[in-house]
DNA sequence: GGGCCGATTGTT
DNA sequence: ACAATCGGCCCG
């Protein structure tokens, strides 16, 4: 489990090249990393990501499964934005772009270290993360939301497992997680 | 324009 | 097991 007093710099920022590789591996590179907000009081709220999920191009369960639209063009575009959809008519969730651009792909984040924020629709409500996220660039630190860093995790900390509420493609093991962390659920965390 | 489905969540 | 709730997408 993460420790509930990690140091860490939140000016600093990843550079474009760590969300232009392949999807699976930024996925996992993304577990320990720090979300940081920028709330409209000014305050700045953070917490590391614990759990995520990868979607491809040549993944029946991505979005961009089937081609570019509207909906989908933010993952055709720059890595490192966000990928922000509406889903069941009340959540929104959000995603990390990956890929160069022209590629689509994005990793979907399902749970920060944050009581409450397990889920990827209660992470969003409670952050206050919605359609007008679309798009934003996530390299540039004090922008309204970003990320950051955080400490290196041993890869003995990792979990795999497959991805929750799809009905495509279930058998591919790319949700990736903290083991041990209460925001992810226990029975997330088998199979 | 119609109808179905969904990368969810909370309640029964 | 199921309801809430509505935009996206496919079909025609």
């Amino acid at each position: 489990m993460l420790g509930s007093f990690i140091v860490v710099d939140l000016s600093k920022s990843y550079l474009p090249e760590f969300f232009a590789r392949p999807t699976v591996k930024v996925a996992r590179d993304l577990i320990g990393a720090v979300l940081c907000m920028q709330h409209s009081d000014n305050k700045v709220q953070s917490a590391q990501i614990v759990e995520v999920e990868a979607y491809t191009k040549d993944d029946p369960a991505c979005h961009a499964f089937r081609g570019r639209t509207k909906r989908t063009e933010v993952m055709f575009g720059p890595p490192g934005h966000a990928y922000v959809y509406f889903i069941y008519g009340m959540y929104f969730c959000l995603n990390v772009v990956t890929e160069p651009e022209g590629t689509p792909g994005a990793v979907l984040v399902r749970a920060v270290d944050f009581a409450g924020c397990d889920g990827p629709g209660k992470l969003c409500r409670r952050w206050g993360i919605t359609g007008e996220h679309n798009g934003m660039n996530l390299l540039q630190p004090d922008s309204q939301l970003w990320l950051s860093p955080g400490p290196q995790i041993r890869s003995t900390q990792i979990g795999v497992g497959r991805r929750i509420g799809i009905s495509q493609a279930t058998e591919r093991r790319w949700r990736f997680f903290l083991k041990d962390n209460p925001m992810v659920s226990r029975q997330k965390a088998s199979r």
